[in-house]
DNA sequence: GAGTGGTCTAGACCACCAG
DNA sequence: TGGTGGTCTAGACCACTCC
């Protein structure tokens, strides 16, 4: 393995750190830093990516939230034997780029958007008034063209630019761009997890042959924190069976 | 309100950050800092707590992870307005302090404690040969007396100091502060969520009156960081319908 | 003792938001 | 225009691990 390796970071998108955390990324995906190297010492890594310490800090430790890396103080850092591919479900990401991040193609089924009034369960949901207008998409999931979730998402119309905004809302977009780029950036959400078995519905819109059980998250996203008005609310089945759903808990 | 406070920080445990924020929560919960409020600025606070600003603005960052505080660019930092009490399932502790942070009192039935050797799917899990001898621990987990979750543990033998390191563990012990007595701290863990329906033996031991879906927690812990032994394996089967599962996320 | 990661500091410059 | 948080740096000292 070629030990002496140096990069280049691009000087435009994100942190310093965030960069250099994804050249170690390629360096890792690419085998030039391979399952248990361990990495330089942290000054010197420091100085082949070209940035200070405390910023290489900062990207190895994304690192380690992703599980890609390990620190054992006073020995070294370490790239993990059995790296996990992809992140877990304490990472919000769109459910599109959520299974593109697991190796497969991202697809959507019988998308529908309608305006609607929030009923008061929804009302209590999105923290408005019953009647309050809402958009309200619907869409199955598929990865690699098998159903894997069906997804129902509201957004309080009065939080859009324009009333119609999602209207021309496309089967392939991701609505996670789609809303930040209104505006609405969705950097958390509070989830609950419930198993349920699903209904006629979700049986025929998922193409399931047995009645399963589901797992639904059903989530209160927020532009900032909590606090701040709810800009989506959304409940997403999942069939486990088809795609896993895991998470990473630290103590 | 009380504007111009300021703090000293006790000099012993865990970070000069950690401190700082635990002094922030105080001042938080003890309504010095009201919610809504806006906290100085960070210079001016970092002077207030004795830290320099990068380590005022890790515990700021600590306490956004827990949602009591909001950073706004440009404008300042607030406490939230409404500050969830407890944390999700993103933070791994043990089962019964999680009961206690929900305001409950938690408890144990039906404790069994058996020694056995790993069958093949139980020695995938653990990262060991079959038929190892495991350590095995089963009981059932109430809330305020209501049955809420069933749980079965295992432990490689072998990571003890002694075999029976485990056989006097009592009913209202935490299994976590045990194995970090026994230097096996459980600091990660990868969890896959399972929606499942109950089995009778399930039912019989959560007392529960229909066959309504559980969520199964399957969770490899770790003591330091995956790559390392598995410490221990475990099965949670969660009663949603009396114990909420919630998860924070972010972007 | 030599080398590693863990922590903390002081100071700088920038981007953003409000008046 | 002035104040805020966002980022980054260079350097220091400590605690731990291993030889």
């Amino acid at each position: 393995m070629d030990t002496n390796w140096s990069v280049r970071l691009d000087p435009e998108t994100r942190t310093l750190g965030s960069r250099a955390a994804s050249r170690l990324r390629e360096l890792i995906r690419d085998g030039v830093l391979a399952p248990g190297t361990r990495l330089p010492a942290e000054p010197e890594l420091a100085r082949r990516l070209g940035v200070s310490r405390p910023t290489l800090r900062a990207a190895v430790t994304e690192l380690i939230g992703d599980l890609l890396l390990v620190r054992r103080r006073g020995v070294g850092t370490f790239v993990s034997a059995a790296p996990r591919p992809a992140h877990g479900l304490e990472r919000l990401t769109g459910t599109g780029r959520d299974i593109a991040l697991r190796g497969q193609r991202p697809g959507t089924t019988g998308l529908r958007v309608r305006h609607v009034l929030a009923n008061p369960a929804l009302a209590a949901a999105l923290c408005v008034e019953p009647g309050v207008p809402v958009v309200q998409l619907t869409r199955t999931r598929t990865a690699d063209g098998v159903p894997v979730a069906h997804c129902a998402d509201w957004v309080p119309t009065d939080l859009l630019p324009e009333p119609g905004a999602l209207d021309a809302f496309g089967a392939e977009e991701s609505l996670h761009d789609r809303l930040a780029a209104l505006g609405l950036p969705l950097r958390q959400a509070v989830t609950r997890l419930v198993p349920v078995v699903p209904d006629a519905d979700l049986r025929d819109r998922l193409d399931l042959a047995s009645d399963a059980p589901l797992l639904l998250l059903e989530q209160r996203h927020f532009p900032v924190a909590p606090g701040d008005r709810v800009a989506l609310f959304s409940r997403h089945w999942y069939d486990t069976a088809r795609i896993d759903l895991q998470l990473v808990r630290r103590g």
